[in-house]
DNA sequence: TAGATTGTTAATCGATTAACAATC
DNA sequence: TAGATTGTTAATCGATTAACAATC
């Protein structure tokens, strides 16, 4: 039923190519091109091909609509989730740019913070409301998703606030691990362990 | 030799919440109380520490200052890397102003960007130059680690360029997959994906 | 000593890769 | 048909978890 983290992460980027060659008015691809695009083997495509149950043409491959719908009713499931964003500094801004508009199906709707010159204005075309209200906002706009970007300070408080007000996804930036009840789900991004990684490995080269 | 990708990344957590410790006079740390603080297992934290080939006291866990030393001997090898961050918008910006002085040994010291009104400037703290200088400034700098926040129509291309100059590492925070060669190491972080992961796996939630 | 802790081996789990039959 | 491609099972690899002896 659940498939495999790694399974949908390909998905997703599955996807983001294959709308691009959609307007590319291309009808159908190989696996072996599919794979090229993200860089992985074509065993891989057809793998999770398989695991979510959709098939190809031995002549022509995957027809890409037809796939992209199938990747679309997966991840999103065709029902809207709304997002909120949380903690309206530099990282915060930039998420909130870089991730709006990007699927219908996940609406940033909101946006949170505690400072008083940011609550009540808009932020990058989003409503600012106080992190005070949350619960409330949250409730009112049925949001289940947050979006974490507080300083590493603020991060467990305001997770238990979000969670307290009943969201139920998480994508946390903050260098803070979490700790979430098991009707939440969690994810992390830590970007220093990921250039502390870089700096690791870049030793063995050469 | 190489450690697995995993250990590097908990050795990256580790350290951070030892060096929290550290300050607060703590002088061992036994493998449940350091499990507790990144919320895995213990046996977990005593796998990486045979791993990395540190041992502990029956009595007392893990000197804390000698653990931290021993990380820092392995993903920072002792020695200075200096890294460069390519491409500064907003999210570039964002991650300037958060990796910088997170680490003595990696030393973002330089920025590159193709606006004419930020070249030539400082740019948070860190001399901003042209991408077409890049080649230059990267063998003169003796920078080998390149943190990729360009627009995703420039990816491919800068990210090229940045190879023929010499970079070893690169961290791409572009949602366009790259193709290295195999004397360059590559790590990708793609929030989009990230995001979407949370969409799918909240949907099973209650 | 008794209890708690480390260090390590064995077992399990999850994900990738290899192999290949089926088929257009 | 011959060649290329898909779909799927088996094998392998890597990482986590379980189990437990050693010991302070």
């Amino acid at each position: 039923m659940v498939l495999p983290e790694k399974t949908i992460e390909r998905l997703s980027k599955y996807r983001r190519v294959l709308i691009t060659l959609k307007y590319d008015q291309k009808g159908y691809i190989y696996s072996h091109e599919l794979a090229n695009l993200i860089h992985i083997t074509p065993e891989q495509v057809r793998r999770d091909m398989m695991l979510i149950g959709y098939s190809g043409t031995l002549r022509r491959g995957y027809e890409v609509n037809q796939l992209i719908e199938k990747i679309n009713s997966i991840i999103d499931g065709n029902t809207v989730q709304n997002v909120a964003l949380v903690g309206i500094g530099n990282l915060g801004r930039a998420m909130l740019n870089y991730l709006q508009n990007k699927n219908r199906y996940l609406k940033i709707i909101a946006c949170f913070d505690n400072d008083q010159n940011k609550i009540g204005k808009m932020c990058c075309g989003i409503p600012c409301y106080s992190i005070n209200d949350a619960s409330t906002h949250i409730k009112e706009l049925k949001i289940n998703i947050a979006i974490l970007t507080v300083p590493t300070t603020a991060a467990i408080e305001v997770s238990e606030i979000l969670i307290k007000a009943g969201i139920k996804g998480i994508l946390n930036f903050t260098t803070i691990p979490l700790k979430v009840p098991s009707n939440v789900y969690l994810e992390e991004y830590d970007m220093i362990t990921s250039l502390e990684k870089v700096a690791y490995f870049t030793q063995f080269i050469k």
